[in-house]
DNA sequence: CGGAATAACTTGATGCATCAAGTTCTTGGG
DNA sequence: CCCAAGAACTTGATGCATCAAGTTATTCCG
């Protein structure tokens, strides 16, 4: 898996043509996707994709219910930014937040009734423009190595989150 | 048009396992990718990393000149982010901007001394961290398939680019 | 030749993300 | 016991992105 074993211990500092496409191209992915799934949602449902990812969580857990913290894991957020968030779908009563007695701070946010309505009205809509865009776009090989590509990154980023 | 009762012909509504795990891979990367590299350009340079492709894509014209509208498709961003950023980038004295005249509103940006200067000392600590997270870290047949994977859903997102 | 349409930006308002600091429980060491 | 440290959030300020609307040439065409 090691790509190479170069005399040189550090890395070469620039990229060559292949690298340099490649890169260009996932910046450009990183820039340009976020924004093309915000517009669908926003434009269908009024949801950021993230706020939707939030209620998407909470609707998997089989009491509609999880700890702040642990959404915030699942969504790859900061607690910051998922508190706020999630204060602003409490405001639109999509969810609420209850403290657990005895256990400190800990805070679970749960799925209102309208919550998961609208997780369930707007998954259609997200799902079909995720598979137009994605899933449906490239081979299940280039999906895969997508798949191995992302959680291979995300474990550099965060180092101390698998081991 | 053949009035037809049988199962919808679109794609499959939901995403399979592997559909989804790939997915989630991805909407974790989106996510954190960009946090990732703004942090080291911010910490090392303070910079964004739009900031820094700005300056990227002015310092590889020849003569550090582009026109707004190019800069903004190199950079995979609307005219209006660009703007912002570019007057932003002006005030602290790292490029210019000059109507081309007799063509419209047609505004070059010009990157100054400083700017390449920046971009210059930049580079290298940029360059590292992409290898780090991202060249380095997966193979070259993965990165070619990234690269595959980001031109296509690209496309996706924005037809009539390459037609 | 004149006025409408178009191209290429710029600007201002709004909203979301981030960072640092604050709050509130719980626990573990002296 | 009590105090200090830590865990789990929340809050407020700041800054960047986005959207809609405004500006300013230029071109098209009738």
């Amino acid at each position: 898996m090691s790509p190479t074993a170069s005399p040189d211990p550090s890395e070469p500092p620039w990229l060559d043509e292949d690298e340099l496409a490649a890169w260009m191209a996932t910046t450009a992915l990183i820039i340009r996707l976020p924004g093309a799934l915000d517009a669908q949602l926003q434009a269908d449902q009024g949801l950021t994709f993230f706020e939707y990812l939030v209620l998407a969580v909470l609707s998997e857990q089989p009491n509609r219910t999880l700890q702040m913290s642990v959404v915030a894991a699942e969504t790859s957020s900061s607690l910051s930014r998922l508190s706020h968030v999630v204060k602003r779908l409490e405001a639109e009563g999509l969810v609420t937040r209850e403290r657990v007695p005895g256990a400190g701070r800990r805070t679970n946010a749960v799925l209102t009734a309208a919550g998961h309505a609208k997780a369930v009205a707007a998954a259609p809509g997200h799902v079909a423009r995720v598979r137009e865009l994605v899933v449906d776009a490239v081979s299940a090989a280039d999906l895969a190595a997508l798949r191995r590509v992302s959680e291979t990154v995300l474990a550099r980023i965060d180092p101390g989150r698998s081991c």
